[in-house]
DNA sequence: CTGAAAGCGCTTACAG
DNA sequence: CTGAAAGCGCTTACAG
């Protein structure tokens, strides 16, 4: 295997046509200590002229600390996930840190996988947004000193900090706001069973239902475009007006599921959905959704992280953010503030 | 600074508790040699006992190489490259590679930094949709053994594979569709000067306007949302029937511009897209876009990465892929096939 | 098949 | 302010 067209420049070089040590180089490199000007100058130049990198490797070895943090989602692909790495990122950037990005496709046994390939990596950090909450190799993780930070979904371990959705209560004013509608046969989009978001979505549906005297119509989804339109044929076929979808994926199935079945969003068949992903008012009518502050729960996810890895912060934290009713026209009669 | 709960074993922790040297436990590990199996028994009962897991960073350092694959974008959220990240997440995934993601925003110094952190890193390869395709730094980390796939646009550096869509020709069957369909006010919402996507997308348009003797009419964007809606505003302002838009995220803002002047899509306004977001067929009048194959690309992309790491195809590969006009609804009378 | 020893490229007490 | 030396946790010739 040929793999270096030419031989990387070390720290030793630096030090040997600065004429000092490799020690005084690094001692710039890191800014650990103070080192005389003229000394600096010339080994600012032997950097320079050798065009020397840093091999990050060899120094993360040596200072026992790896400055990347780890992704774990079910996959970038949602608007939602695609957005929270992209706030993530940004802050992670600012902070000196990288990124590894970790698409679980809510497969335990890939999660898993992921969760070693941290470990083993060893990094600094880790926002997870668990298909399994109860994993053991999360808490393997926090043993070897990683951070952990449960984002969307909690995770079992007590030791992480959460940033997590106010997803029954979101559930239960979407569904109050069909309610309010006007209709009384509203059915439930719902995702995977196991899925926290799933559940406490579902919840909350009940609960404003079961207020309004009215019965449930649930059928599930799995938090993908398919699932949305089998259960969206289900829910028309028996006679459901309106539909509460539990996510953004979902929803893109339930608009075709209208479609082909020559029924009119709003008209006749009213909508609440949640996320609010970029095409949310594109669509005919433009939709009404639950919408997540997700960029600032990911920056928040982020300043938890930050905090640990500056030694601040004892206490567990776990923040809670609530759903945004955003009006559009998927729904008659918005008779909600 | 408190950061382990517990001081992770190491392979000498491993080695003594099964009573070999840490050699023969590396040779478990790496699967590098035989090892007699009531040995190799005893290993693995003890890596499981202690928990042990290998330390990456140290066997990076030793081994020489990271398996790890950077990814130089300018934005995860436009969803051409959130196709391409995931295409190429997977892919990376199966192959046992990390993905770091970089996002550059399209700013040339976040985009050196970048490049710098990767040849820092010392990773094995990289995709890059370069910003700016002769920063010297992509030629350093060449140097430094990184292998370099362009994907989306060209670098300079004569020593990085390709993989590239046909944007000349691409722009001139969109433009063709839209003379096709019997206009002659043909505008076009282009992209960023120096950005060589929309450099080559705008040649095609003027080639096809050239050809059918009719007048060009330009207005620049920059391939965000707010772009594509003044772009449109101008261009409508000045009688165009049609629309050519050079990327997707600025036909997000030429159907707001419509929506917010009155216009219809098709109707009033025909559009032919660059790109083929998830949301296309969700609008109304569902999108007429040329697709590219982003994810056989991504996978296409990949796998020259893997080539080179593996040794194998010495020359130089580009690999160019043609656009498909998706027709929907957005333009009337189609006569293309 | 297995072990002792060297070394990957840095950083950091320790001494001066 | 600077250098010599040790060591981070692995892997891999080399020897047996």
């Amino acid at each position: 295997m040929t793999r270096l067209a030419r031989q990387p420049s070390l720290i030793r070089d630096v030090a040997e046509r600065a004429g000092v040590s490799p020690a005084t180089v690094s001692r710039v490199l890191t800014g650990s200590a103070a080192v005389r000007e003229p000394t600096r100058a010339r080994i600012l130049a032997a950097i320079d002229e050798l065009r020397y990198r840093r091999n990050r490797v060899a120094s993360n070895l040596r200072r026992q600390q790896v400055q990347m943090i780890g992704l774990v989602i079910s996959d970038i692909e949602n608007p939602h996930f695609t957005q929270m790495v992209r706030a993530a990122e940004d802050a992670a950037y600012m902070q000196g840190y990288r990124v590894l990005l970790c698409n679980t496709d809510e497969d335990p046994a890939k999660q898993r996988d992921y969760l070693g390939v941290l470990a083993a990596e060893r990094v600094a950090g880790a926002i997870i947004s668990p298909t399994e909450a109860d994993a053991p190799e999360i808490g393997e993780l926090i043993d070897l000193g990683t951070f952990v930070v449960a984002f969307d979904r909690a995770v079992a371990d007590r030791r992480a900090d959460a940033v997590l959705p106010a997803n029954t209560e979101g559930a239960r004013r979407g569904t109050e706001h069909l309610l309010g509608g006007g209709h009384e046969s509203i059915g439930f989009v719902g995702g995977p069973a196991g899925i926290q978001t799933a559940t406490e979505r579902l919840l909350g549906y009940e609960e404003a239902m079961s207020a309004a005297g009215l019965q449930p119509r649930i059928a599930q989804g799995n938090f993908r475009v398919e699932g949305g339109r089998r259960a969206a044929e289900e829910l028309i076929r028996e006679g459901a007006t309106a539909l509460l979808v539990a996510n953004n994926m979902m929803t893109v199935g339930v608009l075709q599921a209208l479609r082909q079945g020559g029924r009119r969003v709003s008209a006749d068949v009213a909508l609440v959905s949640f996320d609010d992903p970029p095409w949310a008012e594109l669509t005919d009518p433009p939709l009404t959704t639950l919408a997540q502050p997700v960029r600032a729960m990911a920056a928040s996810a982020m300043e938890l992280l930050m905090q640990r890895l500056e030694g601040r912060g004892k206490r567990r934290q776990c923040r809670v953010f609530d759903f945004e009713l955003r009006h559009r026209n998927s729904c008659c009669y918005p008779k909600e503030s």
